[in-house]
DNA sequence: GGAGCGTATGTTATCGATGACATCAGTAAC
DNA sequence: GTTACTGATGTCATCGATAACATACGCTCC
């Protein structure tokens, strides 16, 4: 309307077709790397692009095409900060070398309307995949109507209609967890947990019960906590009114640090006394005292893995991301000899 | 063009206007609360919506209003894991609940070619305003260019053109660190600094220094990390050759935990003979062995001050979050009666 | 030498919501 | 009873890139 010397508008790919003297569809070919475009015209394009300033608007592109080049990644708040940054940075590297941005939707707890609004939510940003790094405990109707309509890859090992399972075999780590303390000479093994709705959790319990029982040995009750360092110390507590106790897998590093604090407010030191292994060895493992003995898992990977699945199309149905290996530290020793 | 009935196409607001037997801008005007629509008017559009399952658009909205109801939150991937998700959070929630979506883009190293990039590609994505978790250094035209057609607030007390400075006053803190130490009756407080391009670091050193300076000490030689715990390690292994050393302020939590294992891996133990106060106060601060004296930093609150910043036109120029403030706990002590 | 084809480019309609403006009824004011 | 205004709604052009189709040119092959 008012082309005055004040218009403020952003130059478009019809302003540099017109400085380049060719069309605007020519632009979006060179831009868009099409194969059929002479050197010549490529060139007049983008040096038009460059003394103008053009910026690309996403916005028309997803209009016309129908699609965003954007990903949409659920996550929970709960569920452990080191995670979290992980996997959403893990996500963001693979999106962005693919040339797709990425939005995130948090949920504040395990609950379906929130997950059904949070997908909503992105899907209404027309995004053109889903990463849903949380634990999905059911499926609504509504979820299903989303994620049939847009990729999806659900990480957390649980299993949606399309998505493809990652991670290391959660039961597996439970099970090398609970190992590596039979095989220092511990005769029974207690376990913190995490949350029940956590498929993680029940499949890591799983991996402890089952290699307590081939051992002979009878499981006792497990505790549960909620991810959560303080969670990890009220169960430690707990723990420390028990003096059997000589090994504890704790499902988790961050409760793995409660546990320890309790027990030694309680008199009862890490590894002399008790012994821990937990799951994740994240950053802080080594370095807090005494540094954790851990199973490994490469949350970054994850998030990476869940990109490439998303995006492409030889990928296979699943991708299962390491193999769940200990990192062995000091927070486990034989137990003391009575 | 095929109207046959495997017509995969979304419903849009025209199929809405349709069934509801009102135009296409009424139902746009309904969807946005407009005042000056009859209730029953309004109630039909919605009935209709829910009908056919009419899902937003937001491309379009984005083409045609120029506005594209999102925020691009730039991260840096070194700088702590917890403040990252904290920050991340903190900006999603707010960003949600006015109806805002964000995009992330995290730059792996201060560097301002990345940093450009960074821009650009949030910009690509017509994004309304930027939250830059990340310190400049130095601005660049480029940068400069972009921010000045889209509202930026940066977190981390740095100042662009028309940034809006945020977070506790740094020097403050290095303050409070420092005097709680000399409180205790030490004669000496070493520091480990964060990496000195972040201004965060240099004011935290520069409280240090000054409160030093007020004692009439004369301040030790700064030790740098980079805000990881193997760096802490590193400068505390160093620390831990030097006798007379009773307490150090290190800038970060997850240094701290860094520099604790080194000295006690040289048989100093904190606090007896080192006492150590760090700044940040993570959710695992309090759970570690020991227990971090810490200046606690709302991350949470940081981002969703700068999406207030953002968003809300009444908002001053600036916004302060918070008052330093410490977290005692069992990491300091007197020094040791020599 | 014309049929056939591939390459480089232009034209036009379209995606879906919205801003600007137009319309029309009803009501209050003179 | 006309004027002025307000509330509720409709019409139309537009945002910027792209898909689909159209065109023009040069080359190869029989």
């Amino acid at each position: 309307m008012n082309e005055d010397a004040s218009r403020p508008r952003q130059p478009s790919m019809a302003d540099v077709a017109g400085i380049a003297g060719v069309s605007a569809q020519t632009v979006s070919r060179v831009l868009r790397g099409s194969p059929n475009v002479s050197p010549e015209t490529s060139r007049r394009v983008l040096a038009a692009v460059e003394q103008i300033g053009y910026r690309f608007n996403s916005a028309a592109r997803a209009l016309s095409s129908g699609r965003s080049h954007t990903i949409g990644l659920v996550l929970l708040a709960s569920g452990g900060y080191y995670s979290r940054s992980a996997v959403t940075a893990g996500v963001e590297s693979a999106a962005g070398e693919a040339g797709y941005a990425v939005s995130i939707a948090t949920i504040s707890a395990l609950d379906v309307g929130l997950m059904e609004r949070s997908l909503s939510k992105l899907a209404d940003q027309n995004v053109d995949g889903f990463v849903i790094a949380v634990p999905l405990i059911s499926v609504t109707r509504k979820m299903e109507e989303i994620t049939r309509d847009i990729p999806t890859v659900t990480l957390d090992g649980s299993r949606t209609a399309g998505a493809r399972v990652l991670g290391i075999d959660q039961r597996e780590a439970g099970r090398i967890a609970t190992q590596h303390l039979l095989d220092l000479g511990h005769r029974q093994v207690w376990h913190v947990s995490g949350p029940d709705e956590w498929i993680e959790a029940r499949q890591r319990r799983e991996g402890w019960r089952e290699c307590l029982e081939q051992a002979g040995i009878e499981a006792p009750p497990p505790l549960e906590g909620d991810w959560s360092p303080v969670s990890g110390y009220r169960q430690g507590q707990i723990i420390a009114m028990i003096p059997e106790v000589t090994a504890v897998f704790v499902a988790s590093d961050e409760m793995a640090f409660g546990v320890i604090k309790a027990l030694r407010e309680r008199g009862r030191s890490v590894p002399e006394d008790v012994s821990i292994v937990s799951v994740d060895d994240i950053a802080l493992a080594a370095f807090c005292a005494p540094p954790l003995t851990a199973v490994r898992q490469d949350f970054f990977g994850y998030g990476a893995a869940a990109v490439r699945l998303l995006l492409d199309a030889d990928a296979g149905p699943e991708e299962v991301v390491g193999t769940p290996a200990l990192s062995v530290r000091d927070s486990t020793a034989p137990p003391r000899v009575v």
